[in-house]
DNA sequence: ACAAGAATTTAGCCAAGGCTTAGTTTATAC
DNA sequence: GTATAAACTAAGCCTTGGCTAAATTCTTGT
């Protein structure tokens, strides 16, 4: 592919704001990553609260998943049945739902981040309502890098 | 709509974790602001992109646009004409893409926001080059409170 | 034990946002 | 000034993730 002027004479240019209009190639290499990411999404949300409603209540049913989630039975069973072609959960027929191990891997995984994230924005000093609503849009786009920053913050935080 | 018994003797289940199994109404709420947000993600990222083409090469060309985002021309086109028909550029066939005041305002709004988030995280002391990953992912989910935290723990980096 | 209500599934709709392949317009180079 | 290359558009396909309406299967109360 050719690209247009723009593209040949631009290594890295430097505006006044420091986060600079970047390579063209790098650019697109980060965007191509946030995509990545938010293919992941809705399965960490799922399987995230599923473990929260098998620990606090006992079983994950598909009613209290949708509600739980803000949307209609039939799209969570849609959803749900993804998760389950791609191994991540299983159900049987009219029946709850459980994590397989992949499943529960990726819950654990998305708990700790989840709480990392939350837990760093009120250390911060926001207040915990807002950390809540922040840190679950939040929580898929931390690079394992800046977590360790957040977790090292906390811990200071916490004296 | 009915629950299951799961919804109805869960006020907010507090856990050890401190990040707690929400009332679901409330979990739904945050869900949604979630989605919410989500459906002006695209839009954000072409504005704030086209403004920076605009400012460092003169103009925005749909090939730059694509290859930026990394994706191919036909689907960059696509998204331009739903942002066209919402009112955020303008463009005449195979000619450049221009913002209308209404894009250029969100533009500027999303470069001011990134802006912050890649500075509040360099100040943090994360590297540049996770910055601008993370900053491109995390922009769109920061909410005002949090954004104030930011510029604020920024002022104070910066002595 | 069965009727009624709650939970789940099925089917079909829609928009967003990717893709490819093929055609058209514009720009460039000779 | 025209042939070729580059840029753009058109058409059609796919997946995700929402929705509604209607059918089915549990579950429960009497």
């Amino acid at each position: 592919m050719t690209l247009a002027k723009e593209s040949n004479d631009t290594k890295a240019i430097q505006t006044e704001a420091d986060r600079a209009l970047e390579a063209p190639e790098l650019q697109a290499e980060v965007f191509n990553s946030v995509r990545q990411a938010h293919l992941m999404e809705a399965v960490e949300d799922y399987v995230e609260l599923i473990d929260d409603l098998i620990r606090t209540t006992g079983e994950a049913r598909l009613v209290d998943i949708a509600f739980r989630l803000g949307i209609t039975q039939p799209s969570a069973s849609k959803t749900l049945a993804r998760l389950q072609r791609d191994g991540f959960v299983t159900s049987a027929p009219y029946r709850s739902i459980f994590l397989t191990e992949k499943g529960k891997k990726l819950a654990d995984a998305s708990r700790e981040r989840h709480d990392v994230v939350y837990r760093f924005l009120c250390a911060l000093g926001v207040s915990k309502e807002t950390a809540k609503r922040d840190s679950e849009g939040l929580e898929h786009h931390v690079s394992e890098e800046t977590l360790d920053v957040f977790r090292n913050f906390i811990d200071k935080a916490g004296k």
